[in-house]
DNA sequence: TTGTACGCGTTATCAG
DNA sequence: CTGATAACGCGTACAA
């Protein structure tokens, strides 16, 4: 009884049943999948044949355990729900399908100083190589990532000096291009409104470039910086809140072209008119920003490129063995209608609008 | 030398190795990970602290090939780069992960003609049960779907017929209901942007609403509808053509808030007034839809939550065998400023104005 | 309550 | 070029 339970199982079993079924030994069945050159052309055929048939294909778990490679990449990243953040990894991942490779998508929030868990989850799961987004903050990953040698790359953030190879652009750059063009104009009296700067490398380094310019320049602002989540109605509420606070404010560099589109709707109902009144840029160049009233000024990030290059990088490392090293991309500053000379006066509000309309009903 | 070598890769081992470390049996070791309530809590307790000195987690490979449960589940969506379903996967993974799962994600285009790999590459990854978003049009899945029996839910369309259960709403009724508020405003010419059509269910039901509406109604604009990319300028590009083509519209239906924004954007461009001169409604509901100029009437999709009742309906059939039963959700119609009665006369384009400026220059 | 022994499905290794 | 054999790391009957 035994043994004919067994040699059911046997049948049932992936390789060893397609190697009963071909009439050959299990090894020359996982041979015909994972190194066919070794295989007789027409014995490898017959296998493919009746593997075909039986619907079979190699399980990736016994395969993972027994070659200790999963196949699989893991990605942190601080949110799905944000435009900039998906673009990336969708050209990652489809780059590293291309090899064979499947991405596990985490979101970890924006503050990097606790990702460890999420970091933690990803080897668990078996990760061969990580992406990362911003500057590694946590001890724990740090002291991790430096014991463990798992191919790593850090985007978003170009970071030459960090132990972890980087695939960004400069954001320090990036801020001080847009406040030059702002002063190139001839503004003197700036506002920032920027996103989450707890364990967030990149608004704390375009926060840096903002205030740094603004004392190179004997300028005004430095205490101007606004932190919010990018929620339309945060942005507002910045925007309402720093015209109150600082009416001489001429120009508002928005960190996110979300906070852009708000500030020009605030704007808008508020009477203050863009740029005439009030110089306002972004950051991210969404597919929407050449569509707002008036077009946006804003930089544009390589999002996709990013997740193309890390993914090569990453493959490389872990085909290759090719040692990863940082590559920094180029941020652009597309220039459009929503920057412009500041006013000479004051700020006047003209037609305020009141509040946007509550929704009026369901149906 | 063989000896020794075996005992420093006992020694390096997971369970074996805080099994010598905290002086018991591997097996006991497993326990206390798996069944700690039938070891000794002294014991227990000890295993633990040493594991955990160890750094040591159970190897989710390993674990998976023994026990046959990968604790994966797959979601195929078609794109991340759109809000609506990166909200909704959000959701699902969170509430996923509060049970220890970990979601793959893969993005299948809006064709769900040709989803098979995708659906196949989840599966062969270890995916115990399966989000996908609306019907099934691919026979492959069809017929594994029907022979392999691995918990699977729809989203974003509520299909009560269907084999696969669903958790989504009705987008006949939507749809309708958008028709019904602009009759009601007196409306009797419309024209519908909408998303790609092949194999994409949620956009041919909507297209059926619309034109059975405007059947039962004898209204005009049957053969008005622009299937477009989910891309700005596309949404542009469709307005401008709607009105050149067909003047007489005064209602246009759009079938995701990009559209509308895109419309809106054109609109401005071309002189037409919001509502005055045309009426415009989106889809979705997102973020910005309430601070665009008029604040846009929409449909409200209930995103996140289909995410998570998906991922309740999963876990469920997963861990406890219920089986799975269609839901269906509401989407609510949110009234806003972009509707209203209209126009008397003929379309009057206004102050035209050029196509938004190209970028200008980089920096 | 704990230990022993086996097998999950595959691939690496070595022999032929 | 092919076959036999032994792991990969864990969970679980079964025995103690």
């Amino acid at each position: 009884m035994v043994r004919v339970a067994r040699n059911k199982d046997r049948q049932r079993n992936g390789v060893a049943a397609v190697a009963a079924a071909a009439g050959v030994s299990p090894a020359t069945v996982s041979r015909a999948f994972n190194l066919p050159e070794l295989v007789n052309e027409d014995v490898r055929k017959r296998i493919l044949d009746v593997a075909a048939g039986m619907n079979y294909s190699p399980n990736p778990v016994a395969r993972a355990l027994r070659s200790r490679k999963t196949h699989i990449v893991g990605a942190a990243i601080p949110t799905l729900d944000y435009a900039i953040f998906a673009r990336m990894i969708d050209s990652f991942q489809d780059r590293f399908a291309e090899s064979g490779y499947t991405t596990i998508v985490l979101t970890t929030g924006f503050d990097n100083r606790r990702t460890y868990d999420k970091v933690r989850l990803l080897i668990d799961r078996g990760a061969e190589a990580l992406l990362l987004v911003g500057a590694v903050e946590d001890p724990e990953v740090q002291a991790y990532l430096r014991t463990a040698s798992i191919p790593t790359v850090t985007t978003y953030s170009a970071l030459p000096d960090e132990m972890v190879p980087s695939v960004g652009f400069d954001n320090y750059a990036a801020t001080t291009a847009v406040m030059d063009h702002l002063i190139g104009l001839g503004h003197r009296s700036f506002a920032m409104i920027a996103g989450p700067v707890e364990g967030n490398d990149r608004q704390r380094t375009r926060i840096a470039a903002y205030r740094d310019r603004i004392a190179a320049g004997k300028l005004d602002g430095s205490d101007r910086v606004f932190s919010r989540p990018y929620i339309m109605d945060a942005g507002c509420e910045a925007l309402t809140m720093l015209l109150a606070e600082h009416p001489g404010t001429t120009a508002v560099i928005c960190n996110s072209d979300i906070f852009a589109f708000a500030a020009l709707a605030e704007c808008r109902r508020l009477g203050v008119r863009v740029p005439q009144d009030l110089s306002i840029t972004g950051f991210d160049d969404f597919d929407y920003a050449s569509r707002l009233d008036p077009p946006l000024t804003t930089m544009a990030v390589p999002a996709a490129e990013m997740g193309r290059i890390a993914a090569d990088m990453l493959r490389r490392a872990l085909v290759e063995g090719t040692p990863t090293r940082a590559i920094e991309l180029e941020a652009r500053l597309v220039l459009r209608g929503s920057t412009g000379q500041p006013r000479k006066g004051l700020l006047t509000l003209r037609d305020a609008v009141p509040a946007p309309s509550r929704p009026r009903a369901g149906s």
